[in-house]
DNA sequence: ACCAGAATGAGGGATTCCACCCATAGGTGG
DNA sequence: CCACCTATGGGTGGAATCCCTCATTCTGGT
């Protein structure tokens, strides 16, 4: 059912091609129906177009290549290729495209990488809609707008106490590295590495790799799609 | 600003208290603010009130407790009591209500859970709108509809080849047990939990613990919320 | 200047993991 | 009956983990 994955007619579309000079167009990009049925509205309230949609990361790099909107709408975790594979990509064809990210549950590491490489705007889904809708002409006129709750989720670790290196090795471990592989791609003794992970089962209180994993994850340290 | 956990106004609803003769109503709960929006409208076009909404599991409670509506719509990913627990406690307080959990990704223990409990739908967001749709009206009448694709989440842990014991095996790495304790636990000897291990291992094409529990989790086999 | 903490490194011992090998029951299906 | 898989159990050996302790260096803050 879910196979029509570059674009689907946009109802209140009337204009084929890119039109640059008129009215603000969008290309929006969730998995879930129901999220881009949200978007629609919240865009129709503010007198953007949805020039097209998306369910998967793929579909989302070739409808704003196609479409060269003033702002793609794309949430983090999508199939075939994620949002920070979306932004990265699509960038390099649509130069001109505001990008916002919108996220239900993100990783800290995720969030870091995301504000590296320049989104536009950063948001929750948990967050109220008002927010996006008063935040989105703003990116559209060239500011960047991260949601305050992003900042705050971004400081997981910190709650828990773990630190940079901590969560660099947490992520190597995550990753299958074993002690040894991880000293080398990190370029520090092995001994260091094992201090470090022994450092985070203390603070987790837990007493195996896999509990650091489960706690890691369900505490938003670590991503299950690395 | 997500501080109200109970019920907020609503804004079609004319009648207060439970009106159980007049036209269907409903108590709709979810974290995210845009899937309840999706949810509002969806009723709307059925013909059904929204009774209340909550953003999290106590709240939902709380409100199909008070309304004692006719149908239920709960996510099953909830803040402060999941789907299930919301499921488990408000059927006892309201027995006419038909419960519907809505979920973004499931794990198969946690789908598996929820068919024993005896929920009366089951949906991922990720499908289209149009068969919650059609489905909730026959679901009020007093049918139960599982969505096919739910059917086929559950069958994870057979596409990649896990038997049960494995799974259990699994279930147990993931809570922090040591080979040891998982024996005991299971009664069974070490050794072959050891040999479940290894086997799910070479079944994942991992070779650590750390990316035997990723992979789990990546594929739905395990919850990090265990 | 001082102190707290992060990051680095190490020693040593008990335990566990991982990857091979092997065998015996019990069930299922051709 | 035989082949196949599951579940069970064992052995062996090397690698990695886990849990302590301790020390050094560098930074950030008051």
């Amino acid at each position: 059912m879910s196979s029509s994955p570059v674009s689907r007619s946009d109802g209140p579309g009337r204009s084929p091609g890119p039109d640059l000079t008129g009215a603000p167009s969008a290309v929006i990009a969730d998995d879930h129906e129901i999220v881009l049925h949200g978007l629609r509205d919240l865009l129709a309230g503010l007198g953007i177009a949805v020039a097209a949609e998306a369910t998967d990361g793929l579909g989302a790099i070739a409808a704003i290549k196609r479409h060269q909107p003033q702002l793609a709408l794309i949430d983090l975790h999508l199939p075939r290729a994620n949002g920070v594979e979306v932004h990265a990509e699509a960038r390099r064809w649509s130069p001109d495209t505001r990008f916002v990210v919108l996220t239900g549950s993100a990783t800290p590491d995720m969030l870091a990488e995301l504000l590296c490489t320049g989104v536009h705007g950063l948001f929750l889904k948990s967050g109220a809609p008002a927010e996006l809708s008063a935040a989105l002409p703003r990116i559209i006129a060239g500011e960047t707008v991260i949601a305050a709750a992003v900042q705050k989720t971004t400081g997981a670790a910190e709650a828990v106490g773990l630190t940079r290196r901590e969560l660099q090795v947490l992520q190597e471990i995550g990753s299958g590295a074993s002690g040894t592989q991880i000293s080398q791609n990190l370029g520090i003794s092995a001994k260091t590495v094992e201090n470090h992970r022994a450092s985070m089962m203390r603070k987790l209180q837990v007493h195996s790799t896999a509990s650091l994993i489960m706690s890691a994850i369900r505490r938003g340290l670590l991503s299950p799609d690395a």
